[in-house]
DNA sequence: AAAGTTTCCGAAACCGGTTTCGGCAAGAGG
DNA sequence: CCTCTTGCCGAAACCGGTTTCGGAAACTTT
């Protein structure tokens, strides 16, 4: 960089036998670097004999067309964008490597690259997007944490970029997505509480901006209206979705004249942080307040009792990104690109019949509070 | 892939407007690709004042490189690699997210991008490492976990290619690394638990195969040492990384005919299954047994009660890896390019004095058992 | 058998940069 | 004043691919 026309060629011992390229193919066969290339790219004004002696021989010499290279004509660099925001205590963490594990494999798979960044703010993602496009880093782009109204939606929908959402968005326009039924989980899990016999549950739901948490409180509804309990808006909390958040919304629920005996958290999380309000109160987890979360982390694992949650598999989720967001860069109408998983159930023993009824429960809670 | 010559130019509509290249450059100000190009890259052979005027013309226009465009001259695409080993329970997820802020952060200072892959087994990391500098997809890569001998080192050094480690090396040569000083954090774990009146204390190493390992188990005989106390092998334990094996150690150590009143962990993980051993047993931690622990992982601070432990900030270690893997790159020898920090102690409420002696523990254990 | 189609491939331009080479002009030396 | 450097930049090749264009050969059709 700073000597000039004696500039250091510093990569020169490196690097030995030097690539096989297009024209070694070319030269092997006799024939073009234009036909090799035409053979290889699936153009059909080459007869199938040739294809097949082009690439057995491309296969034989070790042939890897540098994507790079190609990218300066095709304007393609088989790479996938992943832009993560990264704010002080994101709660996608304990899921990100094996998120990134998912798509990091179907990538390869189709030798594909993952290019990865990060950004603080809502508005340095949108910038890192754009800039990645820019500069030809990624072909497309897999958005993790749908919103309801997605400006990272808008920006890429506005630039005409190819993009995949893990969670799906209020206005589906040119969306395509993968995602978890949230909602038949809170349904599943509200229902299976009314069954044990509870009959006050109460929901905490996750960040309101986000799509995921509407449509759980949605599920939450629909299996209190299937199981015929009354839906009391009291028994919804303020959204939490870290630890302490859920320690508060549920001690804000445990002072109700008349609380829940069971309550579902649309975030694990969350749900750890009822387990030391419950704890202070002398209660306990599974007995006298039933729980059931979701999203499957492994600390539910190690809770005492163990958390009963709808766990989602975020390695296949990855997987399964990245395969759409590709066939969408390759062409494929976004509306074809959409698909749903469910949550699975991991019962552990965070939930069961209720001990007490509310009435009881919210004398038990007086008791302990004069003493 | 499929119409041949009449091959549907998918991406026709978009990128409207088209990029600005190194030709509109040298068009606006009358001179050459050569010129801007050596302009820019610092070549000594262009006068000041040009410089100037093309670096400012660049700079007005727009102008932005396609990285990808030079590497097919230059070799170097401007990118680091990433290879990460996901295995069924990776201990180091929860750093994950931020070690990879860390590591964009500082590549897109400088322009650079992070690729990033996964492989489930040693060997298939070794697979990636060389199959992305064969097709050029990073220029160098970082390698976290370091192991004591390490094959990555092995296949990187013998390929020429640059690296940087996350940890240090049993073998040195033409290795560069950033590590935190795990052995200075657990001389003072040691020290500290000694200076509260300690006098069996305990380690709970981890992983032998990982360097940081040994260095920890080598500061926990340090801090014996400076603390005047003699080194009783039995009181270091089986490796143990994971919640369960901590919990399985800490069960060993109290098992003992004079069990230790306070361990040291090389994992705050391992220090976690620690609670429930002790739990089980009636008794309480930072009372009865005190434990230190190392890494700084979130739950720490949800214990009960918190788990004292030395934090690595692994942002900075992220961001300062990066940095030194791009001046590898850029030629710089590897053995300019070492730097250690130092992990900060957290203290939370898990250590404290010795309520009972070994002797007395042994005893209350015994009556424990009994019952 | 001549004309019109297809089929298939080579020649050459092109993508956006970098690097080599050589030459002109200005300055230095004799 | 002439030669020899040196400073500075243009011309052109090059990197490894893709894509356009056109034409020869084979195959149909009339």
């Amino acid at each position: 960089m700073q000597t000039g026309t004696t500039k250091t060629p510093t990569s020169q011992l490196a690097r030995t036998r030097r690539r096989v390229t297009i024209a070694d193919v070319a030269n092997d066969l006799g024939v073009t670097k234009s036909t090799v290339s035409r053979a290889l790219n699936g153009y059909t004004d080459i007869a199938e004999g040739t294809r097949l002696r082009i690439s057995r021989a491309a296969e034989r010499l070790g042939y890897r067309p540098l994507s790079h290279a190609q990218a300066i004509r095709t304007g393609r660099v088989r790479s996938l964008g992943l832009v993560l925001q990264i704010d002080n205590e994101d709660s996608a963490r304990p899921f990100l490597a094996d998120f990134i594990a998912g798509v990091t494999q179907a990538a390869s798979a189709e030798n594909w690259t993952v290019t990865i960044a990060t950004a603080e703010t809502e508005r340095g993602v949108r910038e890192t997007l754009s800039r990645l496009v820019d500069e030809q880093k990624a072909d497309g782009f897999i958005l993790p944490r749908t919103r309801l109204r997605d400006k990272r939606v808008e920006t890429l929908r506005a630039q005409n970029i190819p993009f995949v959402m893990f969670g799906r968005t209020e206005d589906p326009t040119e969306c395509s997505w993968y995602d978890i039924k949230g909602e038949d989980a809170m349904r599943a899990a509200t229902a299976r509480l009314a069954s044990q016999g509870h009959s006050r549950i109460a929901h905490v739901p996750g960040g309101g901006e986000y799509t995921y948490s509407k449509l759980r409180i949605g599920g939450y509804r629909d299996g209190l209206a299937a199981a015929g309990l009354s839906f009391d808006p009291a028994l919804i909390t303020a959204p939490a979705i870290t630890h302490d958040a859920g320690e508060a919304a549920t001690r804000s629920l445990l002072m109700m004249a008349e609380p829940p005996t069971a309550i579902t958290f649309a975030v694990d999380r969350a749900a750890l942080g009822a387990y030391r309000a419950v704890q202070d109160l002398g209660l306990r987890i599974g007995r006298d307040i039933s729980v059931i979360a979701y999203d499957g982390i492994p600390e539910g694992a190690y809770a005492d009792p163990g958390l009963t949650t709808f766990a989602v598999n975020s390695r296949q989720a990855g997987d399964r990104l990245a395969s759409l967001l590709i066939k969408r860069i390759r062409g494929t109408a976004p509306e074809e690109l959409r698909e749903l998983a469910p949550a699975t159930l991991v019962e552990r023993g965070s939930d069961g019949p209720p001990r007490l009824t509310p009435a009881e429960l919210a004398q038990c809670l007086k008791d302990i509070q004069k003493t």
